[in-house]
DNA sequence: CGGTATCCGAATGGATACTG
DNA sequence: CAGTATCCATTCGGATACCG
């Protein structure tokens, strides 16, 4: 049981135009704040939650990939996601696109530099999962009792 | 332009039972690999990534709120969805639900120790979307000309 | 090979009305 | 106050067929 804060003391939720600075760990903001901090993150939670895109990324971060390649090395996914999947992944910046002229055609995609930057937070993420994920079994099981 | 990675080396993708080894940073897995170690990690990416789940943490983590404080703190969110956003972090743990059997009637709401750790990983991911958000948007402009 | 187009069922999420 | 129940629109995502 912690306590309630005591006040709230303005700042953004990422405040600092320049990186670098831890910020002070803000447990208390105006909710203003709070919501215009989400609104930029939570899209993008959404996009590498999805279905898919983690998945792609992750196969992609050992070199790139053709596209065929990357549909036998994901199991179960359509050709219709991993088309969408790579076009959203291409549209944000983290994958790119390369295609050879040749006959028969050739694409390529690759991580770039933005997206394999994306990784190390992404990990730290799974770390968390990963050590939790019997604490979190645990507690929907209790859950679901719960609720006959 | 970063080479491909050389060789793949074997190892789960968070491999060690016990925690605190910084895992020799897995840039090439087995495809297997990486279907396990995502197959545990997008859902709950899916998870906090839905539209309200870090909203109401952020919220949550200045301290504890009642139904219809939350509703009020978080701008435009349906009773449905909230309730729905609510549930699903108390079954997954992150949420610790209190009802007071007075009239009317009260339920308090608080993020428990778990929930509070997630907010560490979670910040580093807003982090990298803060530092990236303008090459992201200058990503999806020009590829949005692109295609006419 | 590397897609696009179409159809369709399933899941997401808002609006509204009702309840202990 | 703190929900539940119902209806409905939109989106997600798989299957299939076709195309340059």
């Amino acid at each position: 049981m912690l306590p309630p804060a005591p006040a709230a003391q303005g700042g953004t939720i990422l405040s600092p135009s320049h990186s670098d600075v831890p910020a002070p760990d803000s447990a208390d903001l105006a909710p203003a704040d709070i919501h215009s901090g989400c609104k930029i993150v939570t899209p993008l939670l959404a996009r590498i939650g999805d279905k898919w895109s983690m998945l792609v990324v992750m196969v992609l971060s050992a070199g790139p990939r053709r596209f065929n390649e990357l549909k036998r090395l994901i199991d179960g996914i359509s050709q219709r996601m991993l088309t969408h999947t790579l076009r959203s992944l291409e549209r944000d910046g983290l994958v790119s696109r390369t295609v050879f002229p040749t006959i028969p055609p050739r694409v390529d995609y690759e991580l770039t530099a933005l997206g394999h930057s994306l990784r190390v937070p992404v990990k730290a993420l799974g770390a968390w999962v990963f050590e939790n994920r019997d604490e979190i079994a645990r507690s929907r099981l209790a859950f679901d009792d719960r609720e006959d």
